[in-house]
DNA sequence: TCCCAGGCTCTCT
DNA sequence: AGAGAGCATGGG
């Protein structure tokens, strides 16, 4: 079940058009990925490995600025799951929270990020909250990240691995720095190897990550998720254990098995906000 | 001042 | 194997 995509060329942007169940604000700024900028109306920048991106939503059309065909169906189509039918699958859900959930924040993807920038991230993310993750993850890039664009890369393991903990005192990570360090020096000895890891089956591939000093199962999950598109992971936060524990008393819906991830995500956001509003 | 945040490690039963 | 303290930092 693979969606057609319809892309046309103008000047030197592609506009990705009628694209259902998309919505980049919500996709970009859910608590998954942690550095695109909002920088207009609908309009966001980012980086993903090296390559700096500009989009902007107009309706059902996106456009990706600067962009070549072949950035777009080597990058952009993986990294934003395009070519995932997200309608079939978020219509499948007939659990009622689920639906209520999905309709309010329909256009939620899930990014598949690099590997290792979602497992940093995450490792980061541990007891803390999303504007301060925001934060330390733009001054590891502005400190140890390549220029790209206006903006900065994401930092290499390989060069993590050379510093020492009090290097990082910079970004304010706090007690999680000494693993950021751990691991990028196994990532980058490949002691753990994101390319076997890749072809694992989704427990060895947990078990590979929890190797890693301050990836426990929440933060494995996540980089599951997200670094790897395991989309049977359910990563569980304190607000999706409160979710659970309210609704999901006996168990996890029978409609959102193999895609609990992406349930899970809706979800989050839902309750997340639930909570945000009676403030 | 205390509490909490997309948790994990270490220690003690 | 299960529970609980401690952990860096910063905002409310």
């Amino acid at each position: 079940m693979v969606v057609i995509l319809k892309v046309v060329k103008e000047n030197n942007n592609l506009i990705l058009k009628n694209i259902e169940c998309f919505n980049i604000a919500l996709s970009l700024d859910c608590g998954q990925a942690f550095r695109w900028r909002n920088i207009g109306e609908n309009l966001w920048c980012g980086v993903v490995k090296n390559k700096y991106l500009k989009i902007e939503q107009k309706e059902n059309n996106i456009i990706f600025y600067d962009t070549t065909e072949n950035d777009f169906n080597l990058i952009w189509k993986e990294y934003f799951d395009l070519e995932r039918d997200y309608k079939l699958i978020l219509n499948s859900y007939d659990d009622k929270n689920l639906v209520l959930a999905c309709n309010e924040y329909n256009g939620i993807r899930i990014l598949k990020q690099d590997e290792w920038e979602a497992i940093c991230s995450f490792i980061i993310s541990a007891n803390n909250n999303i504007p301060r993750i925001k934060g330390i993850i733009e001054r590891f890039c502005e400190n140890f990240g390549e220029s790209v664009g206006d903006s900065f890369s994401f930092p290499l393991p390989e060069k993590i691995a050379e510093l020492e903990v009090s290097d990082l005192d910079v970004i304010r990570a706090g007690f999680r720095a000494k693993y950021i360090i751990d691991a990028a020096k196994k990532i980058s000895t490949k002691e753990v190897d994101i390319e076997k890891i890749k072809d694992m089956n989704f427990e060895d591939a947990k078990q590979e990550l929890l190797k890693i000093k301050g990836v426990g199962e929440k933060v494995a999950q996540c980089a599951l998720l997200y670094g790897f598109g395991r989309l049977e992971a359910f990563p569980q936060d304190v607000w999706v254990k409160r979710i659970v524990s309210e609704l999901y008393p006996t168990g996890l819906p029978e409609c959102i098995k193999g895609t609990e991830g992406i349930a899970q995500q809706y979800l989050f956001h839902w309750r997340r906000n639930l909570d945000n509003s009676k403030k």
